[in-house]
DNA sequence: CCCTTTATCTGAATAGTGTTCAGATTATGG
DNA sequence: CCATAATCTGAACACTATTCAGATAAAGGG
């Protein structure tokens, strides 16, 4: 797990040292066992060895510790799917199927390996500020993937217009479901087989 | 919203007369103002006055309130699909590929007009006891109507191994990233023309 | 018809929660 | 060095889930 820049050491000074980040990060670790429902703002604050009413300096309720913990988990998985792009490199359409497969790998995998923090992401808990969905990171990440699988060949301009919704919407649906059990986990792999096939996508 | 069989009145007797159903929807009504997270069992039983302990002899905890709340809701869910097939009458292709993309709109639906309840059910707040997801009725509607479409030839056989994972998976994700917020729900219609042109079915 | 038995519910208590606020503590800047 | 401002504590309030001994009321047998 990658640090988030905004979440950088600032100061470390004054009485514990900055209390933001180490609330968030605690609580992160209380959610990643417990679930964020079940998130305790009070063990939080006691596990960093500080009382309950200090967090209402750095946050107003706790719903906006949970909007901090959003924003920092959010951030990091970009930044996972950033470096899973990065390592694959080349222009020809083989490489560019394997940067659309391992944006959806990193995303269903970040899940599975911390299915709590992905509910908290995805479940309601935290409201994201992003007016618009098409400026998160990740949609751009993904928008720039399509595009290159159409310039190299590898996808049909016909069903361009719909690559971000389709390839969006089931990545996410198939982890959820999969996450809460609702689906098997082997469901993933196929389903990548069958979006790259349904989005005119030679094998 | 139609009362599922399992839960129609039994007795009507004893001190309340079934207290169990009555929690259900007590708890429903606030789970669907408040979220599924802040509800409370407390209120639940004072909303239908009844002391608090009360509950504890239907319900081991909480979580087993929350899982009757699912079952409930996933019933419910599955009739209102049912539902809204059979009044799409006809076996030639336009009639099927109307079940096909009702099956989606009504779950879409669904989701927007009750959010919370929507939460409750794919947000693991409660545990589903279905081994198989195969069982499931919703599973079994969706099946059978991609069947309809091989055979009155409105979708290509060689999507149809993909049938279920795609449309289940995409129609959850879209739902889902809309309910939350990440997606403009303008967006679900366009998804629907999408996975159709994605699975071979001429428009 | 009464009376025992059993299901059903209450009341009180424990331990934990979010949130507020007056005040103690401690670093910062003049 | 001292006043100021940032930072944190302690106690309090209202709320929560959960447990359990006991009150209440229905059911069934004599």
């Amino acid at each position: 797990m990658v640090l988030a820049t905004k979440f950088r050491a600032q100061r470390a000074s004054y009485h514990h040292g900055n209390l933001e980040e180490s609330l968030i990060k605690a609580a992160i670790k209380l959610v990643r066992k417990n679930g964020p429902d079940h998130l305790s703002l009070r063990t939080a604050a006691a596990d960093i060895g500080v009382s309950p009413s200090a967090a209402y300096h750095y946050f107003p309720d706790k719903s906006a510790l949970l909007d901090g913990i959003g924003e920092y988990l959010f951030t990091d998985l970009a930044n996972m799917q950033e470096e899973a792009l990065a390592k694959i490199k080349g222009t020809n359409a083989r490489a560019a199927k394997a940067r659309f497969r391992a944006l959806g790998e990193v995303y269903f995998k970040w899940a599975m390996k911390e299915p709590n923090l992905f509910r908290l992401m995805f479940g309601g808990f935290c409201s994201i500020e992003d007016s618009e969905p098409e400026d998160s990171p990740a949609y751009k990440l993904l928008s720039k993937t399509l595009d290159e699988l159409v310039i190299s060949g590898a996808m049909s301009k016909a069903m361009r217009p719909y690559g971000e919704l389709i390839a969006w919407s089931s990545v996410h649906g198939a982890t959820t479901l999969i996450v809460e059990g609702h689906m098997p986990s082997e469901a993933f792999d196929s389903l990548l087989d069958g979006i790259q096939m349904s989005l005119g996508m030679s094998k």
